[in-house]
DNA sequence: ACGCTGTCTAGATGCTTGTCAAACTAGACC
DNA sequence: GGTCTAGTTTGACAAGCATCTAGACAGCGT
């Protein structure tokens, strides 16, 4: 069902974005992930994954958390998918979603900043 | 120039997507933030930002590290600032914009899971 | 006052994306 | 085999977005 169309290329190894100045092919490749985080329904649904004890969802009880059509819900995990932020695996009738908390990680890496120093100007 | 338009709600104490789940409102709140950052472009122009020493860098140095129009570049920085990820300060002839450190630390927790463990499944 | 430079705004355009209904696939069960 | 349920894929459409050109605005220097 999934796991074959991934670019699995683990382009991420992200420092912070302190650090030093994104080269424009890492910002491609990052920027899928935030792109993916980017939208509402799939934060939430990502959240509902993320957050479930056993780690993993099935699919049912996804749709039953929103008003939205069965498809449309079925993109949204898909698009989550090929940013390589879940995964997921058919058992039987159903099919169980899980996160991939290396490349949570490596997002939160990125800005994962000092949180408060800076602010240089207005001095 | 700026720094009015901005919904300074605060809406971030974000724990990890992994304690809880997230409200419809939250996550509205902070996709916006991730929506910011899902252009490559966007997060270019943000590491340029965040890595600089000194904390601030004139508009004038980030057009010159794109082959965009000035305007595209206006617009990404806009977004940028909207979301409420940068902000800025005309100083005389030229405008600096510099980082908020707690909005991206805001987001960097959301998405700091524990890295490893889950993998419930294929055990 | 006038022009020059740096930056932003407005409007237009083509591509991308969120959503749904309809059709399809995969497994379970009789 | 037939049928039922769970999910996905396909196709269509409206809304959103990245980009550009042209024009506006703000300081500075003369």
């Amino acid at each position: 069902m999934s796991r074959q169309e991934l670019p699995v290329l683990e382009a991420s190894c992200c420092p912070p974005l302190t650090s030093e100045a994104l080269t424009e092919e890492s910002a491609v490749e990052l920027a899928k992930g935030f792109k993916a985080l980017g939208e509402p329904v799939r934060l939430r649904l990502l959240s509902l994954i993320a957050s479930r004890k056993g780690g993993e969802v099935c699919v049912c009880e996804l749709t039953g958390a929103f008003t939205l059509a069965g498809p449309t819900i079925s993109h949204h995990l898909r698009v989550l998918r090929e940013a390589g932020l879940i995964d997921c695996e058919r058992r039987g009738t159903w099919v169980y979603y899980w996160i991939v908390p290396a490349k949570l990680s490596a997002l939160s890496q990125l800005l994962d900043v000092p949180a408060a120093s800076p602010d240089p100007v207005r001095a």
